[in-house]
RNA sequence: GGCGACGUAGCCAAGCGGUUAAGGCGGGGGUCUGCAAAACCCCUAUGCAGCGGUUCGAAUCCGCUCGUCGCCUCCA
């Protein structure tokens, strides 16, 4: 398949080198709730490795925890728990959110702390060359020592120095050296060093557990578009200048998750987080909204567009019930596989794929009413649809809801309402309906009698 | 200030020089149904921000104008 690679700005074809593709993608630092933005990056990527293992790949996955770093002890001293406590928790709650979203968990989960040897290393190796220094802060990386320094980026040292939003540090030679090494202030949580006490740059982590795990260069490598500067950058000037290079072979950035036109951050307080979101909508719901837009366009949260995309998961959820006859069918699914895989090879144009089920459904749908078999169809589609992580699940068991399973009531409701159609009283019978509408029951009337459903999820 | 992206129907969104401009949501009409819902069928952009240019041919390439947004600072 093709790839667009940040590095070259161009689709490339990627060709796995050994029996395996290696994916490292950059996690998150455990210091809040996970909110949409990290629910789009980490549906993208799990779609394409979702799909590398659909095409028959082996993918070996790792994605890291910053678990130690200024917001980590900043807010663990503001709760006043030990940061590892703080991690802990939100680690937790990381899966638990993930998890609940549909996304495959990667192969490992590397901790910045728990790779400082590791780390301390690779520093070492970098002062020994004569890329890093010590001041008195910490241990810097030397940029004018990496003559490409800026290539992810597409920026220039002199660039970058024109906007004149950098911080001016004495101690620092270049104004955009970037800390390997943070020598702890008192009470931080630190460990000791050949440079004193203290903690790790951000940036190191990734290069000595990308390489450590996957090994250098990795075949893909991955994140939100904001790390691509300053993170990936460094990543990249660390890792190879201590040979390691190339570091990744190809560079995969998708567009940014907006709100109403504007960056979702923290500072602007416009946060949408995973938990709320999946008591409101389906999982499925989650993936058509993020998938239904190219990964490398910027896109825009709204609840309209999430309401729009549960629509469209219940349009294939319906069409991918497994009922009906077995048997020959003349629905020729294969042709609908071509095109998703010609869309999906194609830099992994989700919205084509998905256009494609969507018309592979519409034919489930008309075949099934003309009474035809259906299920070879119903099994690509689902095949096809779990490669973009489509669950199928119904809508009506949200993650979170505790409501109590009432359903013996209503299937005594849905018999009483049955025997009083037969009787013509339909009168009666349409208030029964019409209540339990209000009370989130959807009944439909079919040709094998009556079935229900919750609704509740998007109201 | 530097770098970059985008502007396609009411909304979201594919399209990467050449058949009738995908798909979803919404809307309209119809079939089915006691009615409704769901499902199915049909319709919903002679036009792709505007103006020039290149070309036999452009939504697609080039230039300019207008508009929106992002990165350059912690962030997926």
């Amino acid at each position: 398949m093709r790839l667009t690679n940040t590095l070259s700005g161009q689709k490339e074809e990627l060709v796995p080198r050994g029996d395996s593709v290696t994916l490292y993608v950059c996690g998150v630092t455990p210091y809040d709730d996970v909110h949409v933005g990290h629910a789009m990056s980490y549906i993208i990527f799990d779609a394409l490795r979702r799909y590398l293992e659909h095409r028959g790949h082996k993918v070996r996955h790792v994605q890291n925890f910053t678990d130690i770093d200024d917001k980590m002890i900043a807010r663990a001293a503001q709760r006043g728990v030990p940061v590892a406590d703080l991690a802990r928790h939100y680690i937790a709650a990381y899966f638990q959110d993930m998890d609940s979203l549909n996304i495959q968990r990667a192969h490992l989960y590397p901790l910045a702390t728990e790779e400082v040897p590791h780390i301390l290393e690779l520093i070492g190796r970098l002062v020994q060359k004569g890329y890093a220094y010590q001041t008195p802060d910490g241990v810097y990386f030397r940029v004018q020592r990496s003559p490409e320094y800026g290539k992810l980026s597409h920026r220039t040292l002199e660039g970058m120095m024109a906007g004149a939003r950098v911080k001016v540090d004495e101690a620092k030679e270049h104004p955009m050296d970037f800390a390997l090494w943070k020598a702890a202030k008192p009470g931080e949580p630190s460990w000791e060093s050949p440079w004193g006490p203290g903690r790790p740059g951000w940036h190191i982590e990734c290069s000595a557990m990308a390489t450590k795990y996957l090994g250098a260069p990795l075949d893909i490598h991955g994140g939100g578009p904001d790390l691509i500067f300053p993170h990936h950058e460094n990543e990249i000037a660390q890792s190879e200048a201590v040979g390691a290079a190339p570091f990744a072979r190809c560079w995969v950035h998708h567009g940014m998750l907006q709100i109403s036109g504007e960056k979702m951050s923290k500072s602007l307080g416009n946060m949408v987080n995973v938990k709320e979101l999946r008591r409101r909508f389906s999982a499925d719901a989650l993936r058509l909204f993020v998938l239904s837009s190219h990964y490398r366009s910027p896109l825009t949260f709204s609840d309209e567009g999430l309401v729009a995309s549960e629509r469209g998961a219940e349009r294939l959820r319906h069409a991918a019930q497994p009922d009906g006859p077995a048997g020959f069918s003349r629905l020729d699914s294969a042709s609908y596989e071509a095109r998703f895989h010609e869309a999906m090879d194609d830099d992994l144009n989700t919205p084509q794929a998905l256009a494609a089920l969507f018309d592979l459904a519409r034919e489930i749908n008309a075949r099934r009413a003309a009474g035809e078999p259906v299920d070879l169809g119903v099994g690509v589609l689902r095949a096809l649809g779990s490669v973009l992580g489509m669950t199928f699940a119904p809508a009506s068991a949200p993650e979170g809801d505790h409501r109590p399973d009432v359903s013996g009531f209503i299937a005594l409701l849905v018999t009483t309402r049955t025997e009083l159609r037969a009787a013509k009283q339909f009168a009666a019978a349409d208030g029964i309906r019409d209540r339990l509408a209000e009370l989130g029951v959807v009944l439909e009337d079919g040709p094998q009698g009556t079935s229900w459903k919750l609704k509740g999820i998007a109201e």
